[in-house]
DNA sequence: CCTTGACCTTCCCGTGACTGGAACCCTCAT
DNA sequence: ATGAGGGTTCCAGTCACGGGAAGGTCAAGG
């Protein structure tokens, strides 16, 4: 299979996926005229890696994850802690997130948004309560 | 005021000071030394960057919000509009979040994590139900 | 006067995970 | 022969800085 095919079936960008090569995820066969020749283990290996960027999992968790993923006598311990340690990451950005979120709401909702200049908004970032 | 005093002020570090004098988001004046020499005006527009910083707005966010909140005759419409956009964008942030943080964690939940090698987490991740 | 140490300066490279684009090669159909 | 539509490599850019080197400046102490 030609990194065209692969790219549609697994719905990762050609670009990502020579990337993927380039930092060593995967190891395709290269054809005669040079072509990559993707096998189903490569295939599978990528929708792997898409599931686990989905999940938000990083490039070095995913090498780590694939790594088990392909070792039969792994423990399922150390899977846990990958996904748990990326779950609290996770967990910090939402609650960073929903901070900034709140304050914006509450001096959006202040602001007339009109043609005045008067605004709550610049008055907070100017420091000015 | 020398760039170390004006970082202990703000709170920025000195490398973004100097980083945002480079993108002209401040233009402080010299010293016959070479130093900055930075005036109030210049502690309270990046007193004004950091804070809009921490509310999530891009560099590019903060450089239109300086330029409004130095014009007088502003409308605040334009202000809200740029916090509005902004805000749509953490909430969007923070729904793919939260699908990550769901799925994650019944993955996590569902997974032993002892020395067996059998692991809900990974099964998902290589497609397999 | 000299040194020490804490400042300050510029400059360049690295980050993460790609994306865009240039310049070129291969293959097949017209 | 030519054109379209694959593929290849390599280089630069993204965003918002941070690290570190090499060197100039300044105030205090011996």
């Amino acid at each position: 299979m030609n990194i065209g095919d692969v790219a549609n079936k697994t719905g990762l960008p050609a670009k990502t996926i020579r990337y993927y090569e380039e930092i060593d995820l995967i190891k395709p066969l290269r054809d005669t005229n040079g072509y990559r020749q993707f096998r189903d283990q490569d295939v599978h290996k990528l929708a792997f890696l898409g599931r686990a960027r989905t999940l938000g999992f990083t490039i070095e968790d995913c090498r780590a994850l694939l790594a088990l993923y392909e070792d039969e006598s792994r423990a399922s311990a150390d899977v846990k802690r990958i996904a748990r340690d990326h779950l609290s990451q996770i967990e910090a950005k939402i609650a960073d997130l929903r901070a900034m979120r709140d304050t914006l709401s509450h001096l959006i909702e202040a602001c007339a948004g009109d043609t005045r200049p008067d605004c709550p908004i610049l008055k907070d970032l100017g420091g000015k309560s």
